[in-house]
DNA sequence: CGCTTGCGACGAACTAAGTTCGAGTGCTAG
DNA sequence: CTAGCACTCGAACTTAGTTCGTCGCAAGCG
């Protein structure tokens, strides 16, 4: 039986690489550490616990064993990071794309990639730092585009469009994420719900925050999930029009 | 003389409560540690080293002393986000709010918070977990919204949209900074410049990657800064225009 | 059939970092 | 002058990432 390279190194750049000929090994028919055993493992601990509560010691605990296990599989615990994301990339459904729905089903998409994140509390933190050879990532990203593109927006839109989108998607996570997080842990008095962050604002002093006092409404209104659609709304709604130039060129 | 609480806690309530009657005791003549101080060594640290080299030993060497000296000033590690933060903040200056121009207004104070944040390296992960009420954060919150509501946004629209751009500063700033620490610790392979990046993007798979590899180029295009600029008038651009209803509802 | 070899597993240990403890120190009020 | 208090700081505790050296097992080989 052929075996994998030895060296996590380079199992790590295979990962990276181009997918070759040569499968992953399927599982031996006992119960060996792999690979995919490590990520379900991690990705159980960020379900239950939070990413921040995902330590090497965390998962190997899980797996029954000691740290050390671990690192005949992976290079460091930045590592685990692309196996996370790579999983969660692969779990994402993506359309046959349609210029009639372009925009719905961008909406659709990262309303997925969204739902995969907070379903991972803080695990957009580690897709924040990926690097942009990710095989799995680069697939989402071929099908973002692919729906841009057939949605007839200009190449060069299209592509800046996905970084200003990814880019707020994984901070949006990211930020309900830690939201979510300081309310399940209310031991200082940071937590601060939605009437509280009102009071807050109303209290402030009138002559020098004579706005955010008086819209103080407006400012606390609404759900993550408003604040989301309004403003990839926002993004997809100018993408396809011609843009008018206002002091902001962004030809090239 | 007046002493402030000595629970660092409640100097902490204190920096977030509103401006009270009671200033800051100044300096004493002597040397003496003070949050001042550590504020000063953190942003040097975090300036010179990036914010992942941001230890308490690290800030207590600055100050020449040991890591516990600083307990007396700050809660936790946690804390000193917050004072970096609000020294960053502290620094933004906004202009009057002009009606005429208040698109580039909006703009060049989003410029200047970016710039402030790629000065201090990866310091917006900070930025990104702040609790919505420190007090320097929502004097700038209060200036930016001003620049919007007096460019005639609703003030909902206005609200919403400053959640959006923050975030996307943020968001953009800390990948930057990420993408430059890559560069500068060439320990792996990991580091990957523009042609290479170009480079990989054109030896993709026609068959799984046909968009990426056709449009390498479109999508390995453009400065940080160009891409800064395009995600921003997007934004910026769909504002002041009545929003088309796409199936994005935001009213409430 | 027994020996070798190499890979994967793992206990122990090293380092770094956040935080706490408790003793010391100097200033200030009474 | 002295008591109290705030501040300082060395030492130590805890957690976490990572490495080292050993062990066991299975495959090939004589």
């Amino acid at each position: 039986m052929l075996h994998m390279p030895s060296d996590p190194r380079q199992r790590r750049a295979a990962r990276h690489a181009q997918p070759s000929g040569d499968l992953a090994a399927p599982s031996s028919p006992k119960m060996p550490i792999t690979v995919d055993r490590i990520t379900d493992a991690a990705l159980q601990v960020v379900a239950t616990e939070g990413y921040d509560a995902l330590t090497i010691r965390r998962i190997a605990a899980v797996l029954g064993t000691g740290p050390s296990s671990l690192y005949a599989h992976i290079v460091n615990k930045d590592d685990i990071d692309d196996l996370l994301v790579g999983r969660l990339c692969s779990e994402i459904v993506l359309p046959e794309p349609d210029p009639a729905t372009w925009r719905t089903q961008i909406l659709d998409a990262y309303a997925q990639i969204r739902d995969q994140y907070l379903k991972y509390p803080g695990i957009s933190r580690a897709a924040l730092g990926m690097v942009p050879t990710n095989l799995d990532t680069l697939r989402v990203r071929e099908g973002l585009f692919a729906i841009l593109l057939a949605g007839g927006i200009e190449p060069q839109t299209a592509a800046w469009a996905l970084d200003a989108l990814s880019l707020y998607v994984s901070a949006y996570a990211l930020e309900q994420s830690l939201a979510r997080q300081r309310r399940k842990h209310p031991d200082d008095e940071w937590v601060l719900g939605h009437e509280e962050l009102l009071s807050r604002f109303t209290a402030l002093p009138a002559d020098t925050f004579p706005h955010t006092r008086r819209y103080a409404a407006e400012l606390t209104s609404g759900t993550g999930n408003d604040r989301f659609r309004f403003t990839l709304g926002l993004i997809i709604n100018n993408l396809s029009r011609p843009q008018p130039s206002s002091g902001t060129q962004h030809d090239r």
